[in-house]
DNA sequence: CGATGTGTTGATGTGCGTCAATAGAAGTGG
DNA sequence: CCACTTCTATTGACGCACATCAACACATCG
């Protein structure tokens, strides 16, 4: 487990805690490796321990009465998840998934909530952390109900690349599919999306890579409604 | 504002603070008084006191780039809001407007958060509080892309109304555009959808009182997609 | 080098939004 | 208490953004 001890502790939810406390923390731990497309857990299922990735990446969804997937989060490597549901009635919300083959460490709740009960600098930040995800859900919400699926595309686009600089890259780690379910659209459309984009001359497209050449423009595109109007 | 006092901790979030700590929550509190429509809080606002309803309704929405509003919830006497955010960056992330003559406690963020820094079981209390409101998220993203307008409204109407006999009755204690922005669907749509299930006999409507007749058929009715198909 | 899976592109359908007219409900003032 | 205004809710006609269905291109891999 020490080969992990480093890793873990990158976690910015762990960057506070002391040496012995985060030796508190993994005595239980276990290593997991998934095999792509392999389920962690399904929604509904007993939520005793959360995960933080060492490799790989791992998809959040739900599914519906008639067996569509709606991605949550994608998450990828030094991320934890499930750690949010510990405090509800102790059932996972979400199913998980992995996205490639990938390495776990599986943190028993017990040990978890401990260690917040006694360190109080500790459940602020579980806080600050639980409220990020609150604010970038409610932001989801934001562009499901008032944004056209062009503007959350390209929303996302510029969400992950930097905003220093006028043109930059995105590699897209993870299928294009699970990013258009991620953002709430069909695959087809995503592709689509993209290829108008091109057309525009606002981002080239080579595979997964995706370069911006015109940020701005692509901003401006975005706020216009997105081929939407105009 | 001792007259509060009782009205605040019976709050889910206070029912376990002892009485000086309850005092010292409240001890620079003010009470708020805000008109019908009036505006709390805009989105990116300094976020330095969260509320406690003591009277009348309030909402909490975003705003499109085109002015297009979206409710992400609706808030009635006894809730509180805003508590959430005090650990983000300390900016509000959604606008807070009252949707009647609405009588307010504020409570400064300062406060609070010593008592959370010193209570342990206070700060497991907040965190299995906001876990909540991610929980609800997620089931509000999950309705956004997997399921109909319809689904969405017959699901309200269920969840409105208690789950233990097949027929029984939803109040709506705000306007129907509130209640059709916090489902994601336009006040036509809500309308109409009401109209088909007063026309199948699942529902009756008078003005904002709905009797729902036929709970289990309103249940398969949402399950078979809501007027989508067969 | 065929097989399987992912991504792209085209043709078509439809759920729901938009626009518009009307009906009620509620509030206002004389 | 009743005209008049104002606002919410309902209903109809129509259009569009996006999903669906389908064919194809391309990559990866045994």
């Amino acid at each position: 487990m020490h080969e992990d001890l480093k890793a873990v502790q990158k976690a910015p939810l762990f960057s506070g805690l002391f040496p012995d406390e985060i030796e508190q923390l993994l005595a239980h731990a276990k290593r997991r490796f998934l095999k792509a497309q392999e389920t962690l857990f399904a929604e509904g299922d007993r939520a005793d321990a959360f995960y933080f990735i060492v490799t790989g990446s791992v998809r959040l969804y739900r599914l519906s009465a008639q067996g569509d997937e709606k991605v949550i989060e994608i998450l990828m490597a030094g991320q934890t998840f499930g750690e949010a549901v510990v405090f509800l009635g102790g059932h996972y919300p979400v199913y998980a998934g992995a996205l490639s083959d990938a390495a776990l460490v599986e943190i028993p709740t017990g040990d978890f909530v401990r260690i917040l009960k006694a360190n109080g600098g500790m459940a602020l930040r579980m806080l600050a952390s639980i409220s990020m995800r609150l604010h970038q859900l409610i932001n989801d919400v934001q562009a499901l109900t008032l944004e056209t699926a062009g503007q959350r595309v390209a929303g996302y686009l510029l969400g992950q690349s930097p905003a220093d600089a006028n043109s930059g890259d995105v590699h897209i780690q993870v299928h294009k599919n699970v990013v258009a379910s991620r953002l709430g659209v069909k695959a087809e459309t995503f592709s689509r999306v993209l290829a108008t984009l091109r057309d525009l001359g606002l981002i080239s497209v080579a595979g997964n890579d995706i370069h911006i050449t015109d940020r701005a423009r692509l901003i401006q595109w975005r706020d216009e409604a997105g081929s939407g109007r105009s």
